[in-house]
DNA sequence: TATATTTACGTAACCAGTTACATAATTAAT
DNA sequence: ATTAATTATGTAACTGGTTACGTAAATATA
C-alpha cells in the first residue's frame, strides 16, 4: 500500500478511513473479551444513556453526532436485545423517551473495567508516538468547524490563480482590449455615451496625455482586465478611478482586486491624497469591490455621465 | 456533541469516523469546482492508473488498501463513464488489465491544479494546528500494524488483573487449596501417586519442615494458585520447583508467571544456584511457562514420578 | 381560533465499503 | 498426466452509516 506515500496529503480522507476501520475492526472481539454482549456501534448510545436519564432519540443523536434515523435503528436493536426500554412522553406525544433497562444497567457495572483498559491501551499507544492523534483530531474538527475544507481549497485556488495575474502599464497594443472590455459591460447595462467613445478610442490623447494612467491585468499574457486613473481638475480630488473592466471569462481570479490595489498604489506614488469614482448601484459586484478597496460614498457632485447614480472616494 | 469530551479516548474510533466524514463531505464539490466529472471514491483507483501502466484489479486493490470487490465495482463504474478501459490479458486469462482511456488521461492534465490546491489547503490547515494529524496517522498505522488494538487492550487487561494478584507465604489455612488445586490438574491428566498424597496432605511435614517453601497467589483474597520449592539432597541442585497449580477459573491473570518469578526470587534469596523441575510434555502451557521463566531441558536424572517425561533446570 | 411552521421520529432507499462464495484459469506437486 | 492448491475476478448479501420523505404532535402567528 505505497499509495499514501506517493499521493501525499491529497488523500487524507482515504487514509483516515482506513485507520478508522483498523481501529474499529477489533472492537467486537474486545467486547467479547469482557463477556459483554454488545454491538460496538451501540456504544455511543449506551454511553449517554448510562448516565441514567431518559433521553429522546434526537437528543441522543445530537449528543453523539449521528443522524436521528441512525439512533432510531440502534435503539430498536437495543430494545430487541433488552438493553433499553422506550416510553412515550405523557406531556409531548411525539417524544420517545429512551432509558436503560435493568439488563442495560447491569452492563454499566461490568463495562467499567473495559473502559479503563481500552483507555489505558490507547494511552500506551499514544506514549509510543511522537505526534498526538487525539489532539490533532480535535484541532482539525475545530478548524473545519470554522471553515470547511471546500473553503480552504477555494482560497488556495484563488490565490494560485491570482499569482498568475500580472499587472502591467498600458501600451498601445492594449488599446483594443481596453475598449472591448469596457464596451462589454457598459453596453450590457447601459448605453455607450460620447465621453466613453472618446476615452476608449483614444486613451493616449484623452487619458495619458492629460496626466492619467492605465493599468492592464494579464492572465496567461492575455489582457483580461483594465483600469484607468484619470487626472482631475478639481480642488478636492487628484484622480478619478474609471474605466475599470474585467473579462467575465476571468472571474474568480481576484483580477478586480489586484487591479484596484495597483491603481491605488499608483495614485499614492503620484502623490494623490484622494481618489474619486462614479458608478451605478446596479453594478453590485463592482460596488462591493470598491468598498473592499476602501471607497466610501459621497454626495452632491456634478457628473457628465447619465448612468452615474453613486459617487465614492478613497482617502489615501 | 459534548460526547467526546466526557467519554474520552475510549471513542477514538467514533471520533475518527466523524472527522473522516467531514473531510470527505466536501470532496464532490471540490471536483465540481475544477470542472472534473469524477466521483471522489474513484480517486485512489484513478490515481494509481494515472501512472500509465495497465494494472489488474487485485494489484490496484492491494496498492490502495481496498478489497478487490470494491475495486471491481469502482472499475465498472469508471468504465460506464468512459474513464478506463479493460482488456483480458493474453497470457493469463484470469487477469483483467485495466488502464485509463483517452478521456481518463485527459483528466490527469486537468486534475494537476486541483492536487496542488488541495495539498496546499491541507498544509495551510496543518500550519494552524499544533499537532500533526498526518504524521500521527502514520504512527498509529505503524503501531497497529505491529500489534492490533485488541492485543494492546489484552495487555492492559492482563496487567490490571495481575496487579490484583498478591503472592503470599503458605499458612495452614491454605492447605486445602494447596491440595485441591494440585489434585485438579494431576487427576485430570494423570493419576494421583503416593508421593502426591504425602506432600499435599501434609505440606508442613513433607515440604516446609524439610527446608522447603510454599507460595500462594491470592486473587480477591482467594487462593487461586500455589507453588512449592522443595529442598533437594543433591550435589547439583539446591531446590526443586514442584506442585505448581493455577485454577482454570483464574486464567489470563499471569498468576503462573507471577508465582514462578516469586518462587525463583525466593530460591535466590536462599542462596540457591540452580533450581530443578520435573514435568510432562502433555502439559503444554506449563512447559511454555517454564521456558519463559528461563528453565532449560536437562536429561538423564532418576525420578520417583511415573508421569515425568521431561526435566528442566534454571540457573540463577 | 384557524393556519402555518417547527419538531420528533419512523421508514425507505441509497451509499461506500465489507465478507462470503462461486468459477475459471494458472501453477505446483505427485 | 492427473490432481491439488492458488490466484484473479465477479456477484450476492451484509453493514453501518446517510439523505429523503411522510406523519403526527406541538408551537407560533395572524
Amino acid at each position: 500500500m505505497s499509495f499514501f506515500d506517493t499521493v501525499g496529503k491529497f488523500a487524507v480522507g482515504s487514509r483516515l478511513r482506513l485507520l478508522t476501520e483498523k481501529i474499529t475492526e477489533d472492537a467486537t472481539q474486545i467486547y467479547n473479551m469482557y463477556g459483554i454482549d454488545m454491538n460496538p456501534k451501540w456504544f455511543p448510545v449506551f454511553y449517554v444513556l448510562s448516565r441514567g436519564e431518559a433521553m429522546t432519540i434526537t437528543a441522543i443523536a445530537k449528543e453523539i453526532g449521528h443522524s436521528h434515523p441512525s439512533v432510531s435503528k440502534i435503539i430498536s436493536e437495543m430494545v430487541d436485545k433488552g438493553l433499553v426500554k422506550e416510553k412515550k412522553d405523557k406531556t409531548d406525544g411525539r417524544r420517545n423517551m429512551v432509558s436503560l433497562s435493568a439488563k442495560g444497567k447491569e452492563i454499566t457495572g461490568k463495562i467499567e473495567e473495559q473502559y479503563t483498559d481500552v483507555r489505558n491501551a490507547i494511552e500506551a499507544i499514544s506514549a509510543n508516538t511522537r505526534h498526538d492523534l487525539w489532539n490533532a483530531i480535535a484541532e482539525w474538527e475545530f478548524l473545519l468547524e470554522q471553515k470547511s475544507l471546500l473553503r480552504w481549497v477555494q482560497e488556495q485556488k484563488k490565490e494560485r490563480e491570482s499569482r498568475k495575474v500580472k499587472i502591467v502599464a498600458y501600451q498601445p497594443a492594449y488599446q483594443q482590449a481596453f475598449k472591448d472590455l469596457n464596451v462589454e459591460w457598459i453596453s450590457a447595462y447601459f448605453k455607450m455615451e460620447e465621453a466613453d467613445y472618446k476615452a476608449l478610442d483614444h486613451p493616449q490623447e484623452y487619458i495619458l496625455d492629460n496626466g492619467g494612467h492605465i493599468l492592464v491585468a494579464l492572465y496567461n499574457d492575455m489582457p483580461m482586465g483594465v483600469c484607468a486613473l484619470i487626472k482631475m481638475k478639481d480642488p478636492e480630488y487628484d484622480y478619478e478611478l474609471a474605466k475599470m473592466a474585467v473579462s467575465p471569462a476571468a472571474q474568480g481570479k481576484s483580477i478586480g482586486w489586484l487591479l484596484g490595489n495597483a491603481i491605488l498604489e499608483k495614485a499614492r506614488s503620484l502623490g494623490a491624497k484622494k481618489v474619486y469614482l462614479e458608478s451605478n448601484t446596479v453594478l453590485k459586484p463592482a460596488i462591493n469591490l470598491y468598498h473592499k478597496l476602501g471607497f466610501e460614498k459621497v454626495v452632491g457632485r456634478p457628473t457628465p455621465y447619465e448612468r452615474c447614480n453613486i459617487q465614492m472616494e478613497r482617502v489615501l
